[in-house]
DNA sequence: GATGAATGAGCTTTCATTCAT
DNA sequence: GATGAATGAAAGCTCATTCAT
């Protein structure tokens, strides 16, 4: 299909969608290699390939196309789990494959997770820190539930979810972090493996 | 008084010891509270009541001051958890005590612990980057050794001793920023025990 | 009813005139309130409901919309003044309903009256300055030739009857403002007779 | 005097001020030929021969560095006329001076009176804004004043005082600007005359 | 005729770093 | 050793103007 095809089909709407995608697109990527305060205007503009006023005309500032970009960002990966979620395994089953998911999405929008596994130092406003708090407590409220569906069903052991939940989180940002740092080393299917080990069963032998 | 007898009494470099000191602790408080790139030169100059030329005079740049900060701090933290490590419990005893003392200073140190058991983003030169991931380098060390030493004595199971570290440092790391950031809902003693429970057991029922 | 229908009930150069009309009066609304320099096309656009296109249809640049609308706006205030001025009175009961007049449409067209009573300072092409100071000069002309009548008449004193006319302008354009500016002390009548007692026998008692 | 030599002999806080007063006077000139919004930073530094951020070095905004050109402006105006008054010739003479001195001290510093005697447009912070009413204020105070005296001393007739002191101002900066855009025809003495007979006897024959 | 998304030159402001004293 | 006034290279943001539709 060539171009000039593709997009006379898009009218309207549509079309601002797409600058407005490729913007979020070319935010997430510099953002995640820069982080909020290295990243400059300038570079997301160019990765975007629109100009710097359209960065602007779309989103009023640096710190709101942020927030546009962890939100958004999040809303795919935590769909994306979500969808993954939804078979009608045995328990253990399914918190294998919570732990599996996660360390997949996150390997794979690494960028993001990061900015949303942990918590953003400050210099940002306010207002879009605690946009980004949100979409953070969100994720975790979501693993929290799974957790509780599994303690209804007698699989999780009596223990604070909230603080189980965080610790989940933590300890795949971690792991992942760790893998995306040292790529020579790294196996992902035996992060998993330590992983969910270390989660089902801890670290002591019995 | 004049000015070279009260100058007088401190000698050479004991004096830019203390001097060295107090930039030191103003950087660690400014760094922690702001983060690396919103923290500014004249207001750790103002903090540690010198001119803003004295913070060049004894560190030579912004990121060199941060890794001098970064390592001294982490330092003195893995010292004291050394100096709480000495003894002769058995190990089950040891490793609850590993998580207490870590627990602990992280909260003491809240503000460097962050950026050591994190990564840090970039825009610090590479230099120092490298630096400061290096002095995490050896704390995850400093918990592998730990942990190998448990596994020698048959406590703890057979798993990849460097990946155990890194994920014991993130579920520390993560739920002590959460006391942190929610101080009206935390309590240290419960944090503690959730996390040694997960570490020791696992979330799953046996 | 469909679009051309309703269109076609006016005609060409009608409609245009009236979308014209919606912007000069929204441009005169706006830059009264904001000056040149602080009015932004945006602004312009919403306030007389159109798109911003269409302001650079109708006028080719912000300084020519400026232009306009000073013209227009003067050439309003001078036909009003003008027809106030209609009169076959004695001079000096003639000489009062000038000032009369002048204040009270000063007052009402508060926002061009000061751009045309002062001066424009910078930042306007020079063509366009030129444009107002013209339009500026033949109002202080229509003023002259009042007086030039009164000195015929035999009721003006041997004066310079253009520095006079800018005298006049200005002594009004001052007062005006400040009835403006302190709105809760202000008092028109008080004002226009200061004024008229001023211009006639000035300050000092004889 | 050589310029080493000069600068030699001042030493801290003088040498401060003179870095301070360049500035300023700069800023007159620049803010005065373009006005506040029209002024650029870059300008004004070239113009004072220092770098742009000694500009904010020493002000700390835009406005503010406008706020003490204005300011210290003003004061050294209001000092001069003052000075200037300290006479005891016969009230009718002091009033005639007090138009002379005036209108040659606006004359000379043309920039700042014209930003002065009226009133400024919006844009500007309304601290500056209020900062800068207040200076005018003062002057249209001092004008008053005098005016209360020569009507204590029975030669200003029975009138507003403070509308008279407005209008004065106004009457003057009017022609003065006049005077300034049309230098060709610009005639100083008889710019004084006028509006000498205009202030003292009004326009109209007795 | 009318629109409004897109543009990019230009602006104010910040702040790590330097260097004369 | 210590200082702090001075610097200037960025960086975020604005807004008159254009042009495809």
């Amino acid at each position: 299909m060539r171009r000039a095809e593709r997009d006379g089909r898009m009218r309207g709407l549509e079309k601002i969608s797409n600058k407005r995608k490729k913007i979020l697109d070319a935010a997430a990527t510099i953002f995640s290699q820069k982080g909020f305060h290295q990243a400059r205007m300038d570079e997301i503009a160019v990765a975007a390939h629109v100009a710097k006023g359209t960065l602007y005309y779309n989103f009023s500032s640096k710190s709101l196309l942020f927030a546009a970009t962890v939100t958004e960002g999040m809303e795919t990966i935590v769909r994306q789990v979500r969808a993954e979620m939804v078979s009608d395994l045995p328990f253990p089953e399914h918190f294998q494959l919570l732990v599996t998911s996660i360390v997949r999405l996150y390997l794979q929008h690494s960028d993001l997770a990061h900015i949303i596994f942990n918590e953003i130092s400050s210099g940002i406003d306010d207002a879009v820190l605690m946009e980004i708090e949100r979409v953070r407590g969100r994720f975790i409220e979501f693993i929290a539930e799974m957790l509780a569906w599994g303690q209804q069903k007698g699989y999780i052991k009596n223990i604070d979810l909230k603080l189980s939940a965080v610790a989940l989180a933590g300890i795949i940002d971690s792991v992942c972090s760790h893998l995306l740092q040292y790529p020579e080393g790294a196996n992902e299917e035996k992060a998993v493996e330590t992983l969910h080990d270390i989660l089902s069963s801890g670290l002591l032998k019995r």
